[in-house]
DNA sequence: AAGACGGGGAC
DNA sequence: GTCCCAGTCTT
C-alpha cells in the first residue's frame, strides 16, 4: 500500500471516529480569544486534558486577558495552578508571556521565525498558534500524536520528536487536510482512549487493518 | 542526550 | 506503588 493511501485511510477513519467519540473542552469552542487559546496550550503541557478542564474556566474568569494576568501576583497564579502540576513553571511562563503581550500591545507576530522568539514558545505551542489562530495546516505534534503515528507507520529514528524529520514530515502530511484542526484533535482524543501508551485497545481500533504495530504484534481479536 | 519541573488519576 | 500526562528550558 502506498503511503498516500495509508495517510488518507487514517484521516478518513479518524475523522469518522471523531464524530461520535470526541471530547468536549472549553478551549475547543469557536471564537476564542488568542489569549484563551494560548493559556490552554500552556496549561495542557505534560498534563491530562481532563485535569486542565477542571480549572480552565475558573482561570479565564479570574484572569480574563493578558492585562489581568500581567497585573496579578505570581504567587497567586502559582497557587491557583497547583492542582495542575508543573505549577511554578506554568505560572512563570504565563506571566512572562503576559508581559511580552502587554508590551507588544497584544499583537502576535505572524512570521514563524518571529513567533519562535516569544518566551517559552516551543515547537508545539507555535504549531498550535499557527493552526488555531492563523488557520495554517500545522500538527499538534506531542508525545501522543507521535505515538499514534509511530505505531501506524513505524518508529522514529531520533529520541527528540522535534528533530526527527521522518516524524515531522508524517505529522505535516496527516494534517494536510481541509479539516486540519479536527484531524489533530481526533488523533489526541484517539490516543487518550484507544491508542493508549499502556494497553492500547487494538481490537476496538478503526485503524488496525493498516497499522504496523497491529501487524507486528500479531494481535488476535 | 539527559535532567528538572509535579500533582492527580488510572491501573 | 508505578506510570503517564496537548513541553520547554537548562545543563
Amino acid at each position: 500500500m502506498k503511503e498516500t493511501e495509508k495517510i488518507s485511510f487514517m484521516q478518513s477513519r479518524l475523522l469518522k471516529w471523531f464524530e461520535s467519540n470526541q471530547r468536549f473542552f472549553s478551549w475547543r469552542q469557536p471564537n476564542l480569544s488568542n489569549y484563551q487559546i494560548i493559556i490552554s496550550e500552556v496549561l495542557l503541557q505534560r498534563t491530562k486534558a481532563e485535569t486542565v478542564s477542571k480549572l480552565y474556566d475558573q482561570f479565564i474568569t479570574k484572569y480574563p486577558d493578558w492585562d489581568s494576568l500581567h497585573n496579578a501576583i505570581l504567587f497567586d497564579i502559582e497557587t491557583f495552578l497547583r492542582p495542575a502540576g508543573l505549577y511554578k513553571q506554568k505560572a512563570s511562563r504565563l506571566y512572562m508571556l503576559a508581559k511580552y503581550m502587554v508590551e507588544n500591545e497584544g499583537k502576535l507576530p505572524k512570521e514563524r521565525s518571529e513567533l519562535n522568539k516569544l518566551p517559552f514558545m516551543g515547537q508545539y505551542i507555535a504549531n498550535a498558534v499557527e493552526l488555531q489562530i492563523f488557520n495554517k495546516r500545522m500538527p499538534l505534534l506531542d508525545i501522543n500524536m507521535a505515538r499514534v503515528l509511530e505505531r501506524y507507520f513505524g518508529p522514529r529514528k531520533l529520541s527528540d520528536i522535534r528533530y526527527d524529520p521522518y516524524l515531522q514530515d508524517l505529522a505535516l502530511k496527516i494534517v494536510d487536510h481541509s479539516r486540519s484542526k479536527e484531524v489533530s484533535w481526533a488523533i489526541l482524543d484517539f490516543s487518550a482512549s484507544i491508542c493508549k501508551k499502556r494497553n492500547p485497545l487494538c481490537c476496538s481500533c478503526p485503524l488496525s487493518k493498516n497499522c504496523l504495530y497491529f501487524k507486528l504484534h500479531s494481535i488476535d481479536c
